[in-house]
DNA sequence: GCTGTTATGACATTGTAATTGTCAATATGA
DNA sequence: TCATATTGACAATTACAATGTCATAACAGC
């Protein structure tokens, strides 16, 4: 038998809070977007190829964990609205690498810095360490759900 | 200029962790929830219950943030699996309280149970403290998020 | 009690995110 | 060269949730 104690249930509250945070970030997210052409899917493209550089389709799915099929779509709507470009791709002549144009590096680069600016409001009166230390349990958990949600499949 | 230090950085990272966690956890607590009749939105009904007591639905709806109109589709399916039942409301005639059968109660115990039992196996090699302070971050990030996000519309 | 307003349940419609399936074209690697 | 895998394109489907509407019923002020 388990001991369910504070720890246990604090746990499950944060792993609960989970919906409620995300949807919250979201929300601001898509405030910060306001006046922008972007969306919120947009914008997670455009991340990610800022923080990784230049990627095909495929490569994006698999960072994004999200089916190819509808990345593909995110990544349309980047390219028709100037974001993104496509270049050659050394390692597969059809799938071509998605980079970011001046316009998409540009606005993104702005974007990050808001929500940076904004953190830095959002996380006022914790020490660095509760932060570092936050961060480290909201991954380790991640991951570690992972594992057991995805164990015998 | 905000001095963009790793502090801010590892909030960001946070923030945006919300989702792969969400996610994850979803995908344990529906793992967790096979054999039953049970689905993810029917639990989160129940789980309302138990812990805050007998509800009507638009009162159920206010605690989940979500649309009446969709709580009461979730509760439908809880009366019509039999985890849940109606009684009067001494507030108000026409909108009755839901409430847990025995069925209910135990089906909820025992999947809160096994969750808070997996809690403990993730949780492993964090202090109380880590924990306790994790959530903490989460509820005031969440809720400093929300109140970013709600002004002026 | 009467009456206007609000709350509720029921149902339909719509929107959006994302998955799944399929197909043809093309690349890749043995 | 040829079998297999990858890719992009597109259609269909599922799931979640919001939104709209309506009739009924409850409530509050008078």
């Amino acid at each position: 038998m388990y001991n369910v104690n504070m720890n246990v249930k604090h746990l499950h509250k944060l792993v609960w809070m989970s919906r409620p945070l995300m949807q919250a970030a979201e929300a601001c997210v898509e405030k910060g977007l306001g006046g922008t052409d972007l969306t919120v899917r947009m914008r997670a493209v455009l991340e990610i190829l800022r923080q990784y550089g230049d990627q095909s389709v495929p490569q994006l799915a698999a960072q994004l964990e999200i089916k190819r099929q509808y990345v593909q779509l995110m990544v349309n709507e980047t390219l028709a609205s100037g974001f993104t470009d496509q270049r050659a791709n050394p390692r597969h002549k059809r799938s071509k690498l998605i980079c970011l144009t001046d316009r998409g590096r540009h606005i993104i680069d702005r974007i990050i810095a808001d929500e940076l600016a904004l953190m830095a409001d959002i996380g006022e009166g914790f020490s660095d360490d509760d932060i570092a230390k936050a961060l480290e349990v909201v991954l380790t958990v991640t991951e570690r759900l992972k594992s057991v949600a995805g164990e015998s499949r």
